[in-house]
DNA sequence: ATTTAATTTTGTATTAATTTCAATTTTATT
DNA sequence: AATAAAATTGAAATTAATACAAAATTAAAT
């Protein structure tokens, strides 16, 4: 894992979110931005817990929750069981590749949603989940084909 | 409930879907096509029960699958525990309103998505989630607040 | 029409992510 | 140091979805 981020500034980035920085709290926060891979909060889990073996998956959980309330994180919904949870918070897109489980960020025009079908509506969160075979893995397949 | 389709119809429309038209079949599907509101499993299962007695959950689930398969519906992942089905499969966004809980859908243009970063990729689905406070809805808060 | 095979449906048990919540531990305040 | 507040833990509960074998229904073969 690269190693970023000092402790202080992960303190200050905690505290500009209004979120008390315990050590939990900074180790996930860590985690989040130095892993910039959508990840479950399991996989956030399993790699704390060898840093703090007397981790609570609540613990995390409870992490989440409040970075969530805080717009610290956002949740993503991605037709999977496990939510995922992503740190950038700026307005993008998601791909999940159905093949190797990667989800990747693309950009898109927030005035897609400029219909008039949601005029007088209050547009608080607005996700795109794209899902198919990302660049990688199709030309993995091709490679196999051509043979 | 809207009594649209005949029997003979809705036996056509599983037909021409590859799907052979039980008894249970016919009813989820005409449910679909009468309740366009994006319902789960267990409305469905709620709404046939009556209709018939001796339904088990993992039917409406088998057949749901089946139609997913089929490509009859499409399930919506909505930041909610259960999954929604939605029986127009035509590429539509959708809105969910936090306080009523009604889906919406509302037209998108699905070139939303040709953008340099996805070049290479292969696109399956596109969903486009909106979240927030619907018309009715806001317009109720606006009249109480006026008061 | 009867037997046999294939398909569909049922019901129970299981799974697993998330939530609940009281007890414990840690941190802050007096 | 004593007390109060906040954070963390761990075990139990929740619950949508799945697995799967038995039962029921439907279709095919004789
Ligand atoms: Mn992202
Ligand atoms: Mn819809
Ligand atoms: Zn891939
Ligand atoms: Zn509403």
């Amino acid at each position: 894992m690269k190693m970023t981020y000092t402790i202080v500034e992960l303190r200050d980035y905690l505290k500009r979110h209004d979120i008390k920085p315990s050590t939990i709290r900074i180790k996930v926060l860590e985690y989040l931005l130095n892993n910039r891979i959508h990840p479950t909060a399991d996989d956030i889990y399993q790699s704390l817990i060898n840093d703090i073996p007397t981790l609570s998956k609540t613990s995390v959980y409870n992490t989440l929750e409040l970075f969530m309330k805080k717009g610290v994180v956002n949740a993503l919904s991605l037709k999977e069981k496990e939510l995922r949870y992503d740190i950038n918070t700026y307005f993008h897109g998601h791909f999940r590749c159905e093949i190797c489980g990667n989800v990747y960020d693309f950009p898109v025009s927030e005035k897609i949603i400029a219909v008039e079908e949601l005029k007088g509506f209050v547009i608080r969160n607005v996700d795109i989940n794209v899902y198919g075979i990302c660049k990688k893995c199709n030309e993995k397949i091709k490679n196999k084909e051509e043979k």
